[in-house]
DNA sequence: TAATACTTACCGAACGTTCAGTAAGAGCCA
DNA sequence: TGGCTCTTACTGAACGTTCGGTAAGTATTA
C-alpha cells in the first residue's frame, strides 16, 4: 500500500472560508473566482478572509489541498482480499455508475482546478501526485492479484497506467461534455478490459 | 465516414487577432486571458479588437471554433484501405509518442477552453461535438475492419469510446502533470489493448 | 467622398489588498 | 467580583490597478 499524506487540520474558520470557495467555484467557475465572490458565499466581509489568508494566491494553494483530501477521501477504502472485488471498488469510486449529485460537484471542481496544471507548477505538482498515488493503488492490487495467481502475469504498470487513463479520460468527458452514454459505455468497457487482460484463463 | 463540418473563412485581421488571443493563452491561462492581453501580443490598441468583435464573449467562441478547427486539422487524414493502420494513425495524431511543442501548445490551450465547459453551455456543446466525431471516426475504423475481417466481431461503439476515453485521459494528464512515462505507457497499452481486443486469433 | 481600419482617451465597475477601528471574550490581578 | 490588558475575529472604507467597453477623431484606400 501507498502511505496516504497527513491531512492537515483546518479551524472552523478556514473551514468554512473553503466552503464558500467551493460553492463560489460552482457557481462560478475558476475563472469566475473573486475574494469578493467567496466573502458573498462565506456572508462576512472581504477583509475577513484576508485575515486568515495573506493572498488569494494562499487561498488558492490552501483550496486546492482541501479538495484534494475530499476527492481522496471518497477513494480511500479498506481493501479486501479479493483482487478482482478491490478492483472494481476503486474504479466504481472514481467512476461511479450513477454518479450522485455530491461526486458530480467535487469532480466538477477538480476539473476547473487542474486545467490552472498547465500554467501553474504548484497546481501542476499536486496533480502529479494525485495521479502517482492513484496509479500505485491501482498496480498494487494488480500485484497482488498477481502473486496470489488471480491475475494473469500482466505488467501491473502498464495495466495500471491504462486503467487510470481511462477513467481520469471519461471522468473528464463526463465534467465537461454531455456524454453520459459514452461515459456509462466506457465504465462497462473497462470492466470488461480487466476480465480479458487479468482474469486467467490459458 | 462522418462529414466534417465545414470551416469557416477568417479575415486576416480576424485570423492575427485569433493567434494573438492563442499566444495570449498559452502565456496567461484563460483565467488571465484580457482583451488588454490579446491587444499586446497582437500589438495593436484593444479597441481595434472590439472594431472586429462586439464583445468578449464573441472572441472567445469565435477563438474556440478557431482552435477546434485546428486541432481537428491536425487529424483529418485519408484513411488508407487497412484498418489497423488506420486507428494506429488516428492514435497517433490524438496521442503522439513524442509530441511536438506545436502539438504540446495547442493541447494545452484545449484543456484550458475545455475546462471552461464544465460552467459554460456554449464551451460545453462544442466539446461533446468534439468527442462525438472523434468516437465516430475511430467507431467507422472498427466497423470496416469487422466487415473486412481483420476484426474480431467486437462492440465498435464501446470499443471506440475506450479508445477515446483512454487517449483522452493520457492527453489530460500530458497536460496536467509530470507524468509524461505515464502517458508513454498508456500509448503502449492502447496498442495492446487493440491488439488484444480485435486482432482476429481465434 | 465614403467606407475601412484603426488610435487616443476615457468611463464605471470590479479587482486584490490594506488600513483604522471595534465588539466580544479570555486571563490575570486586587 | 470588578477592573485592566490583550487577543481574536472581524467591519467598512478606501487604495491603486485592471477590467470590459465606448465615443470621437484620424489616416489610408477605393
Amino acid at each position: 500500500m501507498v502511505a496516504d499524506a497527513p491531512e492537515r487540520d483546518w479551524s472552523a474558520a478556514e473551514e468554512e472560508i473553503m466552503e464558500a470557495t467551493y460553492r463560489a467555484l460552482l457557481e462560478h467557475g475558476y475563472a469566475g473566482l473573486s475574494i469578493s465572490r467567496i466573502a458573498a458565499e462565506l456572508g462576512k466581509s472581504k477583509a475577513a478572509i484576508y485575515y486568515h489568508y495573506d493572498a488569494k494566491d494562499d487561498l488558492l494553494v490552501a483550496f486546492l489541498e482541501f479538495a484534494v483530501d475530499r476527492f481522496e477521501a471518497t477513494i480511500a477504502t479498506e481493501t479486501g482480499d479479493e483482487p478482482t472485488a478491490d478492483l472494481e471498488h476503486v474504479i466504481e469510486k472514481l467512476l461511479p455508475l450513477q454518479p450522485d449529485e455530491e461526486q458530480h460537484q467535487l469532480q466538477a471542481v477538480l476539473v476547473g482546478l487542474r486545467s490552472q496544471a498547465v500554467t501553474n507548477e504548484v497546481f501542476r505538482e499536486q496533480f502529479t501526485r494525485i495521479d502517482d498515488r492513484l496509479a500505485a493503488t491501482i498496480r498494487d492490487i494488480v500485484e497482488r492479484g498477481i502473486d496470489e495467481g488471480a491475475f494473469r502475469d500482466v505488467d501491473p504498470s502498464r495495466v495500471a497506467e491504462h486503467i487510470l487513463a481511462t477513467v481520469n479520460g471519461a471522468m473528464y468527458a463526463r465534467a465537461t461534455t454531455d456524454r453520459e452514454s459514452a461515459a456509462a459505455a466506457t465504465r462497462v468497457s473497462i470492466a470488461s478490459y480487466v476480465d480479458s487482460e487479468l482474469r486467467r484463463q490459458p
